[in-house]
RNA sequence: GGGCUCUUAGCUCAGCUGGUAGAGCGCCUCGUUUACACCGAGGAUGUCGGGGGUUCGAGUCCCUCAGGGCCCACCA
């Protein structure tokens, strides 16, 4: 074996730089599909990758997850599976319009015409100067062409991250959520979904962002605990009484439709079937029963509104209660009285209308105390409230026309269909199938995918309008080979243009599809779903789902009802979880506490195949703790992989004696037998470890060996390597040695692709495919396998007992303050006899000159006689 | 309120189907320039969260208590 290409001082540094091109250009992570048509779904390993938010930036967590998803990519291609690995960009949705607005300067106006030739009037703003006042009106259109040459910009970094990171992606198969091959997708599974009956449109009480002025959906929700103040109020009997109420939201008294209370309580039986009338406003409302009333809570009897909670909207539904609207979209109050306000009371309601809640509130706190309503001053709390995720105001609930996707939560047969499908996703770790479970468990409603934004797949449905411009009769429908189509642009079949709007004409849809509408199709995207059915077949149910735990109840379980509605199966076999990354104080990374760093500046600093060791060294499901004043465990990644260039130099250095057998014939020394059959040991266990999906077992079985390896083992044959104990010793020795590093750096070479890839290089060139090599990457490079080593798997535990005699011998020099070159003139070593067999190894690398044996169970130096370090 | 998960050396964590504590970092001592100073060798460090139970034997199984984290839950 030539050793001629091998480098003076191997090094880190340009890997990513070099191999990332060398890559590129030779295609090593392309899909192979003339190989995946002739071998079958079965060789085929698909990855259904997370589109990251192009819009957002990316983090460190990121650079977790996905490098756990790439570690399984390189294991399974390193198997002989051809590997579908695509990447998506979401870039569709409210982040984008959010990140448009304040990167530019604008917002969205539909009213608006279309500018040919706008230019925005900022360019790369920040979040901070979004002050909605400063930014310009511009079109629909105007805005979409600013989201997308913004999402574009993004996603090119985005990709220049991920190739420095080694993702082994194939950058031939990668999708945009807002580009027309996924808007296709989109709309096609909508109008099956609809056609089917499981997607329809209901006039429904909506939970409502009133500052991004959209429907929001149960799995977009978040509890925040906020401040209020308990208020409590008079309702007034027929017969002059009173009957308090305790409430948070003074302000919908005028929303009032009923008071509740539960059936066992006796403090309200007697009023069960009377009216009472409301403070203020003088309506009478009905006293009811139910069992959701909590006796505890409060006054122990609750005012329903229209609507002030997910609860009001039950006993609305359940009590079958009337409706009496005070809030619009925009989260003020109305300007016109609900029905039942009259009189005096349509005094006291102008004063409210067009007043934000907060304000609304405080007025009608002063008006309750004016009437005496008020029964002492207001108790602040602090409670639970709604959010949307991404927003900052306290969802309302609003009725409003929404579209729906069936989900489960009102279908039985469905639900335990949906649970079925989860229970047949290996989920790893497999804990987080309960939260899978849970949320489906929990749905509350059916999946509410319209959203009133504009940077989004449409909903590709127009409504006949009647005589009165209302909208009548069922969706008109595009037909799927129109796809991808906006209704707002595309005329509907069977009229003209000029019929838009008018009486008996028709009206496109201007709602666009949540997010996770099209996300949930990122097999289908990705696999060529109808628009390329062969390669849906090789694909489809992928193998792996990556992703992290904090969308489970969204990305994941969605994908999994789409796939169920539209295919009946489930979309994966697996799904591989990552945990996420806390700081050192425990608490979930945050940009507001500051301590995010970024992905690139940390890939500059430390190397890539460093902080790939870092996220692989922590196994699936598992939050990571991440010190960025001090990355210990990217260090540790360093180390390791300088540790592989120096040590794969050193045994390469070394050359078998001229004429010695090629192969693991040669391998005759019982020490390196055993070492052999330890690593083959190591092999097995990394295997199963990879198979289980869990990399970071794997990696460190290996990387335990690979230190005894160079630190025991390496020390221990050297001198027997350079010909000191003639030349069958030494083939012994040469081919242990480059047999032994070939499958460590297979071994390592998921987790650290830079480094083990530069050393194959030097044996394995794609132009010299060397002797026993396997030619170009060492990613496309077999799996190690225990048979390769040519050794029974079973060691005789030489290697131990010879490390232990090694560390002995190192004490005594140590103790002695001597240096380990130091020559031994007489050394008696205690041990099984089994240590004699490494007699010669032993006696040259402690420089012993006279050294004996006597048997003993444990290894033990008797004796040692030091002779003086000869000069320099 | 329900569920999941974690609690092992100063720190970050391994300990798989129960057999009597491990790694790395950090720390202390020493060494070294023909693989590696982005280095090497040696050393010290733990009533495995508390309490019960099963067992010949428990960090490992069961119960219970405490604390951390996360998810879910009807916000009066």
């Amino acid at each position: 074996m030539s050793h001629a290409s091998l480098p003076d001082k191997p090094a880190l540094e340009g890997l990513e730089a070099k191999w990332g091109a060398a890559w590129e250009a030779q295609g090593t992570y392309l899909f192979d599909r003339d190989a995946a048509v002739a071998g079958g779904p079965d060789s085929v390993y698909s990855i259904d990758t997370p589109p990251p938010t192009a819009s957002g930036s990316l983090h460190i967590g990121h650079v977790f997850s996905y490098t756990h998803m790439d570690l399984a990519a390189r294991f399974q291609r390193m198997r002989g599976q051809n590997l579908f690995y695509p990447m998506g960009w979401d870039d569709n949705g409210l982040p984008t319009e959010r990140r448009v607005q304040n990167y530019y300067g604008v917002r969205c106006d539909p009213s608006l015409p279309y500018s040919a030739d706008f230019t925005p009037p900022l360019e790369g703003g920040d979040n901070a100067s979004s002050k909605a006042a400063d930014q310009v009106p511009i079109s629909r259109r105007n805005f979409i062409e600013l989201c997308e040459r913004l999402t574009a910009e993004d996603e090119k970094q985005f990709e220049d991250l991920w190739r420095t990171l080694g993702l082994s992606v194939d950058w031939t198969q990668t999708y945009r959520t807002i580009g027309d091959h996924a808007q296709r997708a989109a709309q096609r599974a909508f109008l099956r979904n609809l056609a089917r009956g499981e997607a329809y449109r209901a006039d429904a009480p909506t939970l409502w962002d009133v500052t991004f002025r959209t429907a929001v959906a149960q799995a977009e929700l978040e509890d925040k605990e906020v401040p209020g103040a308990f208020h409590r109020v008079s309702f007034h009997t027929p017969d002059g009484g009173t009957i308090d109420i305790e409430t948070t939201r003074p302000e919908l008294i005028p929303a009032c439709v009923a008071l509740v209370a539960h059936p066992d309580d006796p403090r309200y039986q007697p009023y069960f079937g009377t009216t009472v009338t409301t403070p203020l406003f003088g309506v009478e409302v009905p006293v009811m029963a139910h069992h959701l009333a909590q006796q505890d809570k409060g006054s122990g009897i609750a005012m329903v509104c229209t609507f002030g909670d997910v609860t009001d909207v039950v006993w609305w539904r359940e009590l079958d209660l009337g409706l009496r609207p005070v809030l619009g979209k925009d989260g003020r109050i109305l300007s016109d009285a609900p029905d039942g306000i009259e009189g005096a009371g349509l005094e006291t309601y102008a004063e409210l209308a067009g007043k934000t809640v907060f304000s609304a509130k405080a007025r009608i706190v002063e008006l309750l105390r004016e009437s005496g309503d008020l029964k002492g001053e207001p108790r602040p709390i602090t409670h639970p409230v709604k959010f949307f995720e991404k927003g900052d105001k306290p969802l309302e609930i609003v009725t409003t026309r929404q579209w729906y996707i069936v989900n489960g939560a009102r279908d039985e047969e469905l639900n335990a269909r949906l649970l079925q499908r989860g229970r047949e996703v290996d989920f790893h770790p497999d804990y987080m199938r309960v939260r899978y479970e849970n949320w489906v468990g929990g749905l509350s409603g059916d999946w509410l995918i319209s959203r009133q934004r504009f940077f989004g797949v449409p909903i590709p449905v127009w409504y006949r309008l009647d005589e009165n411009g209302e909208q009548v009769g069922e969706p008109i429908v595009p037909t799927e080979d129109q796809l991808p189509i906006d209704p707002s642009s595309l005329t509907a079949p069977g009229f003209d243009e000029a019929q838009r709007g008018q009486p008996k004409g028709f009206v496109g849809e201007v709602d666009i599809m949540d997010t996770w509408a099209t996300s949930s199709l990122t097999p289908q995207i990705a696999g060529g779903w109808e628009d390329d059915p062969e390669l849906f077949g090789l694909v489809f149910p992928y193998d792996l789902r990556s992703q992290g735990q904090d969308i489970i109840r969204t990305w994941l379980f969605s994908t999994v009802l789409r796939a169920e509605l539209e295919h009946g199966v489930a979309p994966w076999k697996n799904a591989g979880i990552s945990g996420f990354i806390v700081d050192p104080d425990r608490k979930k990374m945050s940009k507001s506490k500051g301590n995010v760093v970024t992905p690139a500046g940390m890939l500059d600093e430390h190397g890539s195949d460093a902080v790939r060791y870092w996220a692989a060294s922590s196994r699936l499901g598992t939050d990571a703790a991440f010190d960025p004043q001090n990355p210990k465990q990217i260090k540790i990644g360093r180390r390791l992989a300088i540790k592989v260039l120096n040590a794969a130099k050193f045994v390469y250095s070394f050359e078998a004696p001229a004429g010695a057998i090629s192969g693991t014939d040669a391998i005759t020394e019982p020490l390196d037998i055993d070492m052999l059959a330890t690593l083959g040991e190591v092999v097995r266990t990394a295997t199963q470890a990879y198979e289980g999906y869990d990399h970071a077992r794997a990696l460190e079985v290996a990387e335990q060996f690979f230190w005894t390896f160079t630190d025991d083992y390496l020390e221990l044959v050297k001198e027997r390597a350079y010909g000191s104990q003639g030349a069958q010793g030494q083939a012994s020795a040469v081919r242990a040695l480059q047999l032994a590093i070939d499958v460590f750096v297979r071994l390592f070479a998921p987790v650290i692709p830079f480094a083990t890839e530069e050393v194959w290089s030097w044996t394995h060139g794609s132009e010299g495919h060397g002797s026993g090599g396997y030619g170009g990457s060492v990613h496309r490079a077999p799996w190690p396998t225990v048979d390769e080593l040519g050794v029974d798997a079973q060691h005789g535990g030489l290697l131990p007992l010879v490390s232990a005699a090694l560390i002995g011998i190192r004490r005594a020099k140590t103790d002695a303050k001597a240096s380990q070159k130091t020559p031994v003139t007489r050394a008696v070593i205690a041990g099984p006899t089994l240590l004699e067999l490494a007699a010669g190894d032993l006696a040259a690398v402690g420089r012993i000159a006279e050294l004996t044996f006597s048997p003993a169970d444990e290894v033990a130096v008797l004796e040692i006689e030091l002779g003086e370090l000869p000069p320099a």
